[in-house]
DNA sequence: AATTTCATGTAACCAGTTACATGATTCA
DNA sequence: TGAATCATGTAACTGGTTACATGAAATT
């Protein structure tokens, strides 16, 4: 995990978990076990792996308690260094790839915004998301109109599934916008 | 890739590309870059390892055109164990974990059926990813009703969008139902 | 003559999955 | 006292990413 590179979803989510609250391992296992926020692995294999690899690049620091017993607890904080990353990984603008195949990463983005940026850098991360959504929806639209005359039932039905997905972010993306201004 | 295990998405895709038409690794590239089935990577360091293990599975075969060639062109045709091993896939149960985190996986399934399985069964698998759907619509509104109060703006969006997406999913399985029931 | 498209691959790397291993504390 | 929960890790494996490498055929 270089410094430059952009966090995989897994980094992104646990580094987010840790700066709204220091956190160990298993609060970590827990809040992706029983929240909605992206329930991928609750193994120990990939969290503490990837607390390690933070620690490692300086984003987080880990406190040990209870330093006596054989299986100490360890608490980490965000660094300075760590609120920096994230707060650089959240404010990247927004692009079709991310739109595409990153809808997931994008809205963990948001989610831990809250405490980063200003309540404007949301509003114009919202605003970009939807310019992205609705020009893909186009593209989309615009295949539909091209090839859907010779695709099967299977793939036309296919299609629109994405394209009503992607329309309903769209109406989500304005009204989170209203929110915001208001 | 063991036999028994369910298909990663890109040996889906791929797989599912094969069973339409016999296809080259370069046609299976092009068509991930070109249409919206599940565009991951148009990489060839991804496909061609996909293609070598899913020819030791015996679930396709590749006949070299241009043997003579110092590159052969190889065209992939899908064999009776890949027909059925790409059936027994896509007519699996759908899950609440299909449903959490695997709705790509869930659509391409979906998308290949058409030649493999029954209307009534493809209208079954339908009926049963409605319903999984909603039933985890209806515990994701629950979550919010209890943890939403104390959750900061950012967080209660992000939780409306993803019940949002969700509710674009149930309504577009309730009408592709109808469309197979026509 | 140069560029694009067709066409197939390998090698190093890395993150995530699965399975295993260990042990303390709390609660019924 | 036994089960559930708290708590942290490692090891082997595997699939996908990035970057590299090659060269023919078609087009501009």
């Amino acid at each position: 995990m270089q410094d430059d590179q952009s966090l995989s979803t897994l980094s992104l989510a646990v580094l987010g978990l840790i700066s709204e609250q220091s956190r160990t391992g298993y609060d970590i296992r827990k809040a992706f076990a029983t929240t909605p926020i992206g329930h991928y692995c609750t193994s120990p294999g990939a969290i503490y792996p990837a607390l390690k690899r933070m620690d490692a690049c300086g984003w987080i620091v880990g406190s040990t308690a209870n330093k006596e017993s054989l299986r100490p607890k360890k608490v980490y904080a965000l660094t300075e260094a760590g609120r920096k990353k994230l707060k650089q990984d959240v404010s990247q603008p927004v692009t079709r790839e991310d739109v595409m195949y990153r809808m997931d990463h994008l809205l963990l983005r948001f989610a831990f915004m809250g405490k980063l940026v200003s309540r404007q850098k949301t509003a114009k991360f919202l605003t970009g998301m939807g310019a992205e959504i609705d020009s893909y929806v186009a593209s989309l639209k615009q295949f539909q109109g091209e090839a859907g005359k010779q695709m099967p039932l299977h793939g036309v039905l296919a299609m629109e599934n994405g394209i009503e997905g992607y329309q309903a972010h769209s109406r989500w993306t304005r009204r989170a916008i209203r929110s915001f201004n208001r």
